[in-house]
DNA sequence: TTGTATGCGTTATCAA
DNA sequence: TTGATAACGCATACAA
């Protein structure tokens, strides 16, 4: 019906503008239109006006590929991001290209589906369209990756992942974040407690999670319950229907810990729908990676992960590796404890 | 302190393989190195097995630069996603990954900061970059970005923004959410509402919201309550604070409507501290874009906005016109109404 | 300060 | 089926 949109600027039937039309449109050359737009301060005023107004008048857009092939560089960073619909993702991502966006780099996300290894095929299309450097965001990456990155020489650092070693690597201190919760629970009388994080099988993170809370538990002489114990996906579906497990086997539990915000917050519809009430019968805390655990009903206590701070340090590690300073850095980032609610005492 | 990890693959110090080195090694040209890749029934089975060997052995990966310089184009579409961390872009986002992925395309993310017309600059980069199609996230584009687009021959589609003339445009029935939402609470005997939405003055999105909410209020006698109205960015806090203004105004209100999970969330944890309970003395519903209000408590009353749908089908539109079936189409998806609440009926 | 010419790694055209 | 070779558009070393 409409007729496409046809502005008149360009010439009505011809490729984008190029160097060399530029050029020929200014009078100059084609090295001193280059240099007009990289270097002006090399060219006399007068020249830079008649370039700069051909550039103008051609809508002129530098063409990238050409400008890789010839610099041997893009700046461009990939950035490899699981699940990149939910959970903390989107605020590290969004981090990590801030940071580098100052530094004149552009981010190139891809984010795989969960086949296995289906990374490495995402890997090798950010390399072939020559990423200076590359992201890993919190993934279980096959060894093969790491094998990639070092043939082809590409500086990389992973998020929120577990550390290889002599690799550069931004996270926070697991241990630490499972301790504050649990002292937490400890020092409000709890004792007993359950559980609600991702699948171990599925994840090395998971299984880190879970083992220190498990240690952290120990070393305060707590228990976690084998019964209130649930390992599911991340989201709200995914928290409702754990906690929803957990209830009807009514373990002897007093409070729950959650992995991630989304699933705090359907585990808490969940208790509320059966008519348990937070936190006089049931206290929950969580990780919040997300920064909206403080705002749930009702508010938890929570550790907030430093999510934004893992990508503004990733996004750092990898300017510093571009520019040669690559010693490799294993960087733990603080966490604290925020604590919004009256995390209940123990009931009774 | 670790040593760097240098894997033995590659040659110790010199840049990685081109198609000469692998032509070089297998003892054939380059010609038939590129055909051998890119269409091996073209090529001897015997010559055929000799390069991929080599391929293998000197870990070749293709320059995407070179190859999008000589075939004019890079299988890579771009997309202008504006508050990237909230709401409900990301899942747009991965469904339009998705849908372009299947067919080898390459999804390139950039996230504007909200400096304005920082747009057309970002656009630039992606342009630059030789994107060979764009999408925009229901953001206010200026027009200088159609002018630009235009300009490129570049393809492209808007995604839940207001439909311009003549271009791609993706959505839904605005005014189909807005009576959705007000035919149920006045079913429900409700008859002056509030409302909790995006600033107008800020987005195009924001103005028809609250145009049709108006107008479907309009023609079920309802009322919107002046002091009921607040504008906002969209983010939990903003809505508890929204929310609390509200309140503190004590409406003569029986319901509140908000524009997003977020908001929703935010203001339902602001009654909750307030006091108020929901919905026995107030209702809330929202149009839900993020599946999660289904989750929030108490359970409200949500319009489910046909985000992921909205995804896919603007990755579809983008696809048609890479084909060169370009056909401008503004198409508008259905919504539903998600009630898995008791709304309140009006108290007393 | 400006122009010339070469290389970047592919694809594609045209012969062989 | 394969090989030589010309684009592709830009940056840059070298000349002027």
């Amino acid at each position: 019906m409409a007729e496409p949109l046809l502005s008149s600027l360009p010439a009505p039937g011809a490729r984008s503008a190029s160097l060399a039309d530029v050029a020929h449109l200014a009078g100059v050359s084609t090295g001193t239109v280059s240099r007009t737009l990289s270097r002006p301060d090399m060219i006399s005023e007068p020249t830079r006006l008649r370039v700069m107004d051909a550039v103008e008048r051609l809508g002129y857009v530098p063409n990238g590929a050409a400008r890789a092939l010839s610099m041997r560089r893009t700046l461009t960073v990939g950035a490899i991001v699981p699940r990149f619909g939910s959970s903390s993702f989107p605020a590290m991502v969004q981090a990590l290209e801030t940071t580098l966006a100052a530094a004149g780099y552009t981010l190139l996300l891809s984010a795989p589906d969960p086949r296995p290894s289906y990374e490495t095929s995402i890997l090798r299309a950010l390399l072939e369209r020559g990423v200076d450097a590359v992201a890993l965001l919190g993934a279980e990456q096959p060894q093969q990756v790491f094998a990639m990155l070092a043939a082809n020489r590409t500086p990389f650092v992973t998020m929120w992942a577990p550390p290889e070693a002599g690799v550069h690597c931004v996270g926070f201190d697991e241990y630490a974040a499972a301790a504050l919760v649990v002292d937490h629970l400890a020092d409000h009388g709890h004792r007993r407690i359950g559980y609600i994080g991702g699948r171990t099988a599925d994840s090395e993170r998971a299984r880190r999670r879970l083992r220190d809370l498990s240690l952290a538990i120990a070393k305060r002489g707590l228990t976690l319950c084998d019964d209130a114990l649930a390992e599911t996906e991340h989201g709200f579906q995914e928290g409702f229907d754990a906690m929803n497990t957990i209830a009807q086997r009514q373990p002897a539990i007093t409070a729950v810990v959650c992995g991630s915000d989304y699933l705090a917050a359907g585990a808490l519809a969940a208790l509320d729908q059966a008519g348990i009430e937070v936190p006089r019968r049931l206290s929950v805390a969580s990780f919040n990676d997300n920064d909206f655990a403080a705002f749930l009903h009702p508010p938890l206590t929570s550790v907030r992960l430093p999510i934004r701070e893992i990508g503004e340090q990733a996004g750092e590690r990898l300017l510093a590796q571009l520019r040669g300073l690559d010693a490799p850095v294993a960087r733990a980032l603080p966490v604290t404890l925020m604590q919004r609610s009256s995390t209940g005492p123990v009931p009774d």
